[in-house]
Parts: structure tokens; C-alpha cells; sequence
DNA sequence: CTTGCTTGCTCAATCGATTGCGCAAGCATT
DNA sequence: AATGCTTGCGCAATCGATTGAGCAAGCAAG
């Protein structure tokens, strides 16, 4: 009924704005793409155009714009989650890096699950994305594999893999730094100078591994040796990392190494069911940054993995020839509380 | 060099393929996209399609294939951040609905900025995304203006707006069920029947002011009143907070109802610094959940939006009519601790 | 044999923007 | 006047998928 407004209204093409301004539609993509000079439109008829354009509200469609193009100027992302600290900055990072660059991000959220992440890869082909950076991906060879039958940059981030170039964060130097600091603070508190116990993540994880690595070095630099049964690599979980807890004897306990934000709540948990008597001599560092982590009072610190870093390497190396399938590690920042 | 995985490998599209089983581009793309039995081809056919597809890992172009028919399938969300519970948890519903509608959802995070809300929607709208959903924007009607404009549907989620349906969360509610348990608990734990403090946001923004409006309700319902100076819309950041707080007399303060999870992170801080004699006669409730603060021991609950009903019932609103700009209200989700 | 229906497929236009090529007008030079 | 250069612009093909229309073969009924 409102004529002009209508919901049908059909989107303003180049055709339309070259009827209106008595021109042809190549003049008028010319203009407004801005490749004019290029092809010596006159000023004259590029001001005309460019005020006809904002008079009817024209926006590009960019479906048909790609199409002809060669590039599509999309850069993809696969994320396992939202809900934590780490994940989100990647996000945000990754929109700024990209719009920076004149590219258009698209994030998808795969929930940790190998088909899924394999189908959003897919999608975000048929959408012609030039590239498409894999972060913590379960199996992030697959979509190299996919990616490099159809042509398509690929990077990982956050978790390494074979087939293309990885940017991961120094977990061995970070979780080294992170232990020292633990076992200092114990040591200056308590005046205790005992191994720690690490908690958190699988032990087939590539991050879980170096950090237990680093965590080792730092024992042995002390002439501490650490027995087996105090790595809990029990998964990530609250609970698991709870109950993994709860069947050790409280008195061998003073400084935890927590492998994640998530794995620090079951701590936090596992921690208020103690008697004061054990609680108060609990001390803990964490892997990864959390705000409200950071306010605990038996947290000593936090690792912060450098995201803005690691996205600006990949970034770069996205527009280096190709680099094989080597992996740049990006050091880690350490929070101490 | 390698011949076949060249970086320039083209795509197969339907014209490979169609040459490859001696047909015609349209069977193929009719056997591809399922629409073959209404065109009459036989199996036979689809069958030989269907395996040289597989075999070359064909995939389509759907730039090419949107251009040509009249919807994107593509659902564009606006977002401010990744940086809380949240609005991660909005994202993630938002994709996991998207997908089992068949739409593609492409979230864009605007970092708060107006401008850059604005730029996001237009670029958003020349993907030719069906529907675009404002979650917290800043300035939700400047948006509405532009999608009514393009003939696109526009649904505003979180802060409501004036030109397009609205879903947000019953903030009045929730604000007065929180409000009522401080109040409570205050009263168990300390016998104390005393006026509550604000504390954070903006008085200007909708869900702040409608916060308050419950906030006062609970306390009439007791016969409380409270003072204009207990109610501190200092803004969000947690500095504010923090020092909006220290400016009070800490004796005049029992119960805090805090705004936000970020204003909550300034209110711990604050309390930190308290003497003991104060500090353990602290007790705050929070709106909006998180798993950290949710384990501080002063935190006596948190409110929880219940973002899955919110986005289904956005969802199901872009399918209906057109409802012009009503506001729809979910419940929030009380959690006691 | 003719008519008419069904089956199975192809043709060609179309979506909107991009871009190589070419053409005409204007001007200067010889 | 003929030649050549520059300026300013339009023509038409193209990207890949979709889809209305149409055509040929096969078969059955009359």
C-alpha cells in the first residue's frame, strides 16, 4: 500500500541508477567502485552518479560482485566456543584484523564438533572465502586437506596441525614461567618448596602436553621430580577436575597448576569444601586469563596468551608466498596477582 | 608443478561436470540441489551426477547460485562484544538456530560503536542477508530505517527499539526477583532490614532505568524507600563502580544490586579493600551470570537471561507477518546461591 | 495412422557487477 | 586534408547457478 516502501521494493541496481543518471551500467560501476579514473569517467559524470547512488540508497551486491571477480575478499573463521575470555578475544581480534585489511570476516562457531567444523569449512568454501583460519580445531588436517583441493589459504591458530602453517602460543615457555611462579609463591608464603600438582586437559591434547612439559622443566630447574600421580590431565571439565581432586589426600596439596579457565572452577569448587585448616594454604596459577579468576585470593597468576599477536602472524603470513606447514610459536604473557 | 593441486586449480563447477557426464548444466544443477525429481531426470542420471560431483569434490558457488534466486539464506546478527557470558552465549544460539532452520548465520561485532554498527548492517544487507538481528546496538532504529529501506526483514534483540519488533529479557522482573532475594538473605544473615545500593550502567539506557524501576518495586513491596543517592548509574566499567562505591560510607552499605558482571568485577575490588568488619557484611546480587563470580562467597545470586527463548522466539517472529514494533518479553532466570 | 500424454532432457534468459575492447569526438601536428 | 593522440564513454561477454519453456522419443488409445 505504501507505494515506495513497500517490502518487495527491489534493491537499486547499477541498471537502474544508469537509466536515472542517462548513462551505462559500466560507467556507473566504474564510478562506483572507484576504478573511474581508471577508465577516465569524467568528474562531472562521477559526481552525478555518486549523488543519484546516495539519493536511491544503493549498496553493491556483493553476491554478483564476487562472482565476477576473482577474489571474494571473505576470510573465514572456525571457533570452537564463545565462552570464555580466550575464544571471544580471538574474535575480536580477528574482525578488527580483517576489517583493517579490507576483508570481510565470517566466524562460525563450531562447538567443538569434527563434523560440524568440517561442514562450516565447506560452507565457508561455497561462499568463496580466500581463506579460512582454523582455531582449535579437533581436527584441523581435514580442513587443510579440503582447503588445498580447492585452491584456499589455510592457517591454524590456537591448536597445530600438519598440513598448514600453524601460529600457536609458546606453551611450554608459559607454562614454565607460570610454575616458577607458583612454586615461589609457596615457597615464600609457606616457606614449602614441593612439586606442584597439574590439573587439567588431556594428555593426548598437543597444548595439554607442552604444557606439562614446561611445567616439568620448571620442577627440575628447583631439583623437584614430579610422580606421575600428581598429572591430572583428567579432561578439561569442572567436575572432572573436581572430582579428580577430591580423591587425592589434601595434605600433599599446596600448589595447583590449572590448565584452564574452565578446569579452575571445579578447582575453585573443590577448594570451599576443604577445611579452612587445608584451604587457606591452597595456592594456584592458571593457564589462560579470566577477570574475575584474576580477583580470586589464592590465585597467585594467570597465563594471558598473546591473541592480538597471534592473529597479526597469521594475518601476515597469509600474504607470504607459502610457508609449508611450519609452526610459529607466539609467546605468552604472564599475569601475576 | 604438481599438475592437478595447482593453487589455481579453478573450482569444478556444474559446466565440469556436466561436460564430464555428457549432460546438460541444468540437469546437473538440478540433480545437485535436489530439485531433479520435479524436473523430470531420471536416477540413472542423478546417480552418474552425483558420483563425478563427489569425485571432484564439487561444491557450489553460492555466490552465484543467491545471485540467481531470490533469498540469501543468509541471517546477519549484530553484536557489541564477545567479552561475557552473554552475549557469547547469544552467539551461539544464534548460530546453533540458524542452522537448523537452513540459514547461514554471519555474526559481526561492532565493539559498541555506533558507526560501526551502521557499517556492519550495510554490509551485511549488500550479502543480501535475508534478515538482520541488532543484539544491544547502540542505535537500533538507524538500522531498522536502512533494512525497511532494502526491503529486509529486522528484529531487535536485547535493547529494544522503536521501528522493529523487539525481544528482550523482562528486565523489570528480574530486576525486582533479585532485588527481593538480597533483601532476604541480608535479613536472614544479619537481621538487617535496610535499603539496597544500585550500583552501575547508565540511568539513559532501557534495560538500566527498567532494572531500577523493579529494584525500587521490591523494596515498596517491604516498605522500604530509597534514596536517590543509593542508586549509583555510574556507567558500566568496573573503575566506576569501584570508585562511585569508595566514595560512600561503607558502614551505610549491606546489599548491592549490581547492574553487570563487568560493574561486578569494580565491586569485588572495592570489597577487597574493605576492612574485614565490613567486608563480611557485604552480600550482592548480580544481573547476568557468570561461573566465577557465581562461586564468590559474598554473591548471593545472579540473574540469568534466558537466551535460548529469546532467540527462539525471534526466530519464530521472522517468520510471522509483520508485527510492526511491539516488544516482546522473556522471563529472566533467577539463580539463588 | 493420428492424436495426446508422459518421460527425460536441453535451451537460453536471467540475476548484478566487472572489464577488455572499441568507437567517436576533439584537438594538435605535419 | 590527413594522421595520430587523448578524452570520455558504451558494448557485450563473463562469472556460475537457476528455471520457465520447449522439444523429441516412446507409448497407448482411438
Amino acid at each position: 500500500m505504501s507505494g515506495k516502501n513497500e517490502i518487495s521494493a527491489k534493491r537499486t541496481t547499477i541498471y537502474d541508477i544508469a537509466t536515472l543518471t542517462d548513462t551505462s551500467a559500466s560507467a556507473v560501476s566504474s564510478v562506483l567502485n572507484g576504478s573511474w579514473k581508471k577508465r577516465r569517467i569524467s568528474q562531472k559524470l562521477a559526481d552525478r552518479v555518486l549523488r543519484v547512488a546516495e539519493q536511491q540508497g544503493y549498496s553493491v551486491n556483493l553476491q554478483a560482485s564476487v562472482l565476477r571477480r576473482e577474489r571474494s575478499n571473505i576470510i573465514g573463521m572456525i571457533i570452537p566456543k564463545y565462552d570464555n575470555r580466550y575464544f571471544g578475544a580471538i574474535a575480536e581480534k580477528f574482525e578488527q584484523a580483517a576489517r583493517i585489511r579490507g576483508l570481510f570476516p565470517v566466524i562460525t562457531c563450531t562447538q567443538r564438533d569434527p563434523d560440524l567444523e568440517f561442514e562450516a569449512a565447506k560452507e565457508l568454501l561455497s561462499y568463496q572465502a580466500d581463506c579460512i583460519i582454523s582455531t582449535g580445531a579437533t581436527d584441523p588436517d581435514r580442513i587443510s586437506t579440503l582447503c588445498a583441493a580447492a585452491g584456499v589459504k589455510n592457517i591454524n591458530v590456537d591448536l597445530p596441525g600438519s598440513k598448514a602453517m600453524s601460529v600457536i602460543s609458546d606453551n611450554v615457555a608459559g607454562a614454565r614461567d607460570l610454575t616458577r611462579l607458583i612454586l615461589e609463591r609457596c615457597k615464600a608464603e609457606f616457606g614449602i618448596c614441593a612439586p606442584l600438582t597439574f590439573v587439567g586437559g588431556r594428555a593426548s591434547d598437543h597444548n595439554t602436553s607442552a604444557r606439562i612439559k614446561g611445567f616439568l622443566e620448571a620442577h627440575a630447574e628447583c631439583g623437584l621430580e614430579v610422580s606421575q600421580d600428581r598429572i591430572l590431565a583428567c579432561g578439561y571439565a569442572a567436575e572432572k577436575a573436581e572430582s579428580a581432586l577430591s580423591k587425592l589426600d589434601p595434605d600433599q596439596i599446596g600448589g595447583l597448576f590449572v590448565n584452564s579457565t574452565i578446569t579452575l572452577e571445579g578447582v575453585v569448587t573443590w577448594a570451599k569444601g576443604l577445611s579452612p585448616e587445608y584451604r587457606t594454604k591452597i595456592r594456584y596459577g592458571c593457564f589462560d586469563w579470566d577477570p574475575f579468576a584474576a580477583l580470586l585470593s589464592a590465585n597467585v597468576g594467570m597465563v594471558q596468551q598473546d591473541v592480538a599477536r597471534m592473529l597479526e602472524t597469521a594475518f601476515d603470513a597469509m600474504n607470504e608466498p607459502e610457508q609449508g606447514n611450519q609452526t610459529i610459536l607466539v609467546p605468552c604473557i604472564l599475569k601475576e596477582l
